[in-house]
Formats: structure tokens, sequence, C-alpha cells
DNA sequence: TACTGTAGATAGGAAATGCTTATGAATAGA
DNA sequence: TCTATTCATAAGCATTTCCTATCTACAGTA
């Protein structure tokens, strides 16, 4: 036996529902008509073919006009029901559209969650507490699939996104080269690792091979002369400024990041990379309304810290 | 600024509604297609058509297939609740045009209300008790303009019930004369009355003058050669029993009233009138279905009691 | 009783809607 | 690169829906 979905119900148009319901509140098909400004004659048809689709007599004869029987008071019953919900939802989706309602999940980046974006999330939730939220923590390269798949409707990320993938940039991180009080001089460090190929003392703590930071750090460093070996990786940049602050390595960080600690313990060397950070979406489904909000506050609330450069299209 | 009842609502048919529900459900627009045995291009231009009425995006690309965007989801269980609401009301309608639910008004006259009526309403909710019953108990003449006014479905009146109605009979009433034991005997009396103009002491509880059974009792006595004095009019049968029974007058009753108290006290004369009671609607309107059923219990109730002569139409 | 104004129904034609088949464009998988 | 699949678009036809004009039934009134 085949489940049939909706067997049986037949097509009715809500202009029908809206007659009803206005013949119903007027107590007159001639009244109910011009209310709506249609015809009479269009109104009453419409009532007739309802009435037919509905296998049920709607109104019966009371003198010249029309009153309703109970089967058309309950269908106006269910005519008003089914036009308010209709309205609502008209409603939610005009406010849906604006983004003003609806659910934005959110991937960002370690440094994007501690500092460029939750200024930004905060006014978000202020301004427009109907917005639910789902946020995601993860490395760029993570957070662009979860993207990709459509796990995420915004991601802020390491630029640049590549193919397929919009963005805006939101921040511009400065990664200085970070040590320990006690370690070497750079330029004697440098030129012993140089010497000794990889048997200098002073390793670094650095973000994980592959990354896309690690990538860019690695350039940096490489232009300053500097062929790191990594001592410890974590995609943490906490963990890298404690292993940092600790004397156990150098390290690469976000300025952000290094002044973060209680004290500054850590001694700031030469700039490595400039970090771009971007609230990247999907080319093909354009900018989600929510994502476009959240992308201005952010950029509204970094300025001045970082550099933002564009406003989202 | 004048109000305007259902406006900026739409045109949707519930077809949409139903391939967008089919298609939420499927995942696939060809397969709900194929679901609701319409062509592809019809579902999808439906669909379409839809988003376009609602004003949102529905469904995203996704690979070759179309996903349900948030405000889709959104909309699908708005089509969900529409379309059960809708398969609610069809039943609902189609049990009421069946006569098993909805609201039946019912007129009696207190001899139906007593004997005739109570076995086959009792009958009528144990079968259909979703029949919502409102009953009104009234003279014949107040009945029928009820019903005219569209207070009442049904009346159980004395028949004939006359232009713009239609009727089914349930009942026919033996109304005998019925004297208290002490009275003089009938020919005597009728005697002494004719002799003595209208100083005879013996006067009749009767039905008020001016309705039907009074009426029809007046008729009966006269051909009996009985010109009655009305010592006490009353519309209520068991207050006219009551008079009698006390001694104060002769009067005309229906059997089964007279027969009601505790000990026959009255002595029973003889046949006054066969009062007929009929079901009674307007011609206009037909005979609602709930009364239709009515009317079959209280005829199949009285079978043998009083004379179901016909079945209602 | 006949006259008159009003409420709703019916008729005929134009416009919009919805369905079909045929075909095109984009994508996933081989 | 080829092929199969999924949805979109196009063109033609049937149905629905609306309009104007007219008709019928009823209520109030002379």
């Amino acid at each position: 036996m085949e489940r049939e979905a909706g067997a049986g119900i037949p097509p009715i148009n809500f202009r029908s529902l809206l007659c009803l319901q206005e013949a119903a509140r007027c107590g007159s098909f001639t009244d109910a008509a011009s209310e709506m400004r249609i015809s009479q004659p269009a109104l009453s048809q419409s009532l007739a073919e309802l009435s037919k689709r509905l296998g049920a007599p709607l109104f019966r004869k009371e003198g010249r006009r029309r009153a309703l029987t109970e089967g058309g008071r309950r269908a106006a019953r269910y005519a008003d029901r089914v036009i308010g919900q209709t309205a609502d939802l008209l409603l939610w989706l005009d406010r849906w559209e604006r983004g003003e309602v609806g659910l934005l999940r959110v991937g960002m980046i370690d440094t994007a969650c501690l500092y460029t974006v939750p200024a930004g999330l905060s006014r978000l939730r202020e301004e427009h507490s109907e917005i639910e939220l789902n946020l995601v923590v993860d490395d760029s390269a993570s957070l662009l699939s979860m993207l990709d798949e459509y796990q995420l409707d915004l991601a802020f990320t390491v630029g640049p996104a590549g193919e397929g993938f919009d963005s805006a940039p939101v921040a511009v991180e400065p990664m200085h080269i970070y040590s320990p009080p006690g370690f070497p001089p750079l330029e004697e460090a440098g030129a012993a690792e140089e010497e000794a190929g990889r048997a200098a003392p002073e390793g670094w703590a650095l973000f994980p091979a592959g990354s896309r930071t690690r990538r860019m750090v690695d350039q940096g460093l490489v232009r300053l002369g500097i062929q790191p070996r990594a001592a410890l990786e974590s995609a943490n940049p906490t963990v890298l400024r404690q292993m940092a602050a600790l004397g156990y390595a150098r390290t690469v960080l976000p300025r952000q990041v290094a002044e973060a600690g209680a004290a500054p313990v850590l001694e700031e060397g030469p700039l490595a990379a400039l970090r771009p950070v971007e609230g990247v979406w999907r080319s093909a489904d354009g900018l989600d309304p929510r994502a476009r909000r959240l992308i201005r506050l952010v950029q509204r609330e970094s300025e001045g810290e970082g550099s933002p450069t564009g406003a989202p299209a």
C-alpha cells in the first residue's frame, strides 16, 4: 500500500479563504467584495468554488442574503487560522531576509574568537537577540571545508580564502617574533643555526606544519634569514605563548596574543608576517544577511585595532 | 485609514504547499514530483512560484540538488501545519455532512419532551455523542416561528405544519376526556350545560385558547355535543391533569399524560381528538442530517406506542 | 398588488495560472 | 572527457479566475 502524502486535498486558493473570511466578517457578499476590491461575482464564484472543493455547503439562503452554515462557520474559523499563520510566516520570512532573525553558524580561528570577533558578536546579540548563533572554533582549513559543506554560514579565517569563496577583511594581525628573556639575540641564534645546521639549542614553538599561518610565518622568517626548527607545534596560540614564556622556545605570535598574559615576559622581536583575518562565505550562495550584519559589526568594533580595509559586498 | 483584511497576502495555492511538503520530505524535486504524480517541471515551477510569492528563497543549490534554506524549512513546517488543519477540516465537514457531528437545535412541545422524544434523544446521544444538542420546549406556534427564524433546526409540534415547512409524523396521541371521580356523567353534564347555558358548575381545564391543540380539542368536543367552559387554561398538560385530579374540572389530555400519575385517579371518557405529532423542518433548507437521525430514532423508539406512519424524506 | 431597490447568481470573454512534453544547463561520477 | 542525473526553461494547451453585463429573487413601499 502506497502512502500518499496529501492525497485527497483539493487545490484551494488562498484568495477563496480571504473571501470566506471577509464574507463571514461582513455578513454580506457585496460588502465583502468591495472590501476586497474585487467584483461581487468574483467573490460569489470564489465562494461557490470553495464550497464545492470542501464538499460542504458554507452558506444558506436567508432572505436575499446568505448566512453561514455551521460548516461555514467552522471553515471560516479555519480560514482565520490559516491566514493568520500565513501572515506570521510572511512576517518572519521578511525579517529573515533582512537578517533580523534566523540561525547564523559561524566558524572562527582561535585569535578571531579571542580578540577580533567577540565585541562584534556581543553587539549582534544586543541589537538582534532573535538571531540564533552557533559558534565553532577551528583552524582555517577545517573551517573552510565546513563552510563548503554547508555546516557554516560564515567563517573568520586567515586569508586569502580562495576559489569558491568571497570574503571581507576584518583585521590584520601583525605577527612578531617573541623570545624568552634569557635567550640569545636573534642574529647570533640565526648565525649559530646556519653554521651548525640543525644543532642549535634554541627551538621554536610554532603553528602546525601545513597550516596557513605556519606557511606565512615560515616565509616571513626566511625573509629575515631564519630557518626555524620546530621544537613544538600547536594550533593554539596561547599554548605557544605559554611555552615561550616558560623559556622553552622562541615563537611567532600575533601581538594581541603575546601581550595578553599578565606581565610582558616575552621580548618582542622583528615583524615576521602580517596575518589577514577575513570573514569568508560561499560565493555561490551570496552573503547571508545575518552574516553581513556580523561582519559589519566586527569591522566597526575592530576599527583602529586591526585594519578594516573594505566593507562586505 | 481603511482597514484591509488580508491585505498583502499573496494568492498561494495549496498545490504548491503540497509540493513544498513533499519536496522537503523527499529531499529531491524529481522524487517528490513522482510521489505526487505530477511532472518534475510542474513541481519545479510550482515551488519557484511559491518562493516568489512568499518573497524569500526556499531552496539553495547544493550540487545538482536543491536543499532547503532556513526559510524553506520554516515554510515547510508551515505547510505541514496548514495541510494538517485542512485535512482536519475536510474530515470534520465530511462527518458533518453525514450528520455525525455538529449542533442540532431541537424544539419540542411538552408531551413530546415528556414522552415521545426522550428515548430517541437518548439513543442519539449514545450513538453520536459528538452531536451537540440544544433543546427548547414551547408550544407549537412558538416553535414554528423559531424554526422559521433559524433559531431551530427541527421542531416536534402538533401537525400539520403548513406552508414553508416539511414534516414527518412521529406519533399520534389519542386525547380522551378525563373526569375527576366525583363528577356527574358526561351526558348529564352536557345536557345540564346546554339547558342552563353557562351556569353549569363543572368547568374544564384546557389548553390555552388559540393553541393548535385547543382548536383540535374544541372541534372534538363539539362533535361529541359538548360546548366546554374553560375554568382553567394552561399550556402544561401536567397542570391540567393535576387540576382534574384535584376535582376542580374535567380535562382533555393525551392518554400518556393522564396515565402518568401515581394512581389512576381520573376516569377516562370518550376519545375527543387524535393529536398528530410531527418532526418539522424548513423546506427551503432541506432536512438537516442530524435532524434526520433524530427523527428516525424517535420513530423507531415510539414504534408500537404511537403510530409512525412514514419515514422522513 | 404592483413598483422599486438591493443581494446575489449567471453568462461570456479576457487574462492568469498550472500542467504537460521537449529540451537545455549544470553537476557528479566513471 | 563522457555519461547519467538533477533541476530549469520553453512552448502549447486546459483550467481557473477575474471582469462587465445581465438576470432572478426578495424586501420594502406606494
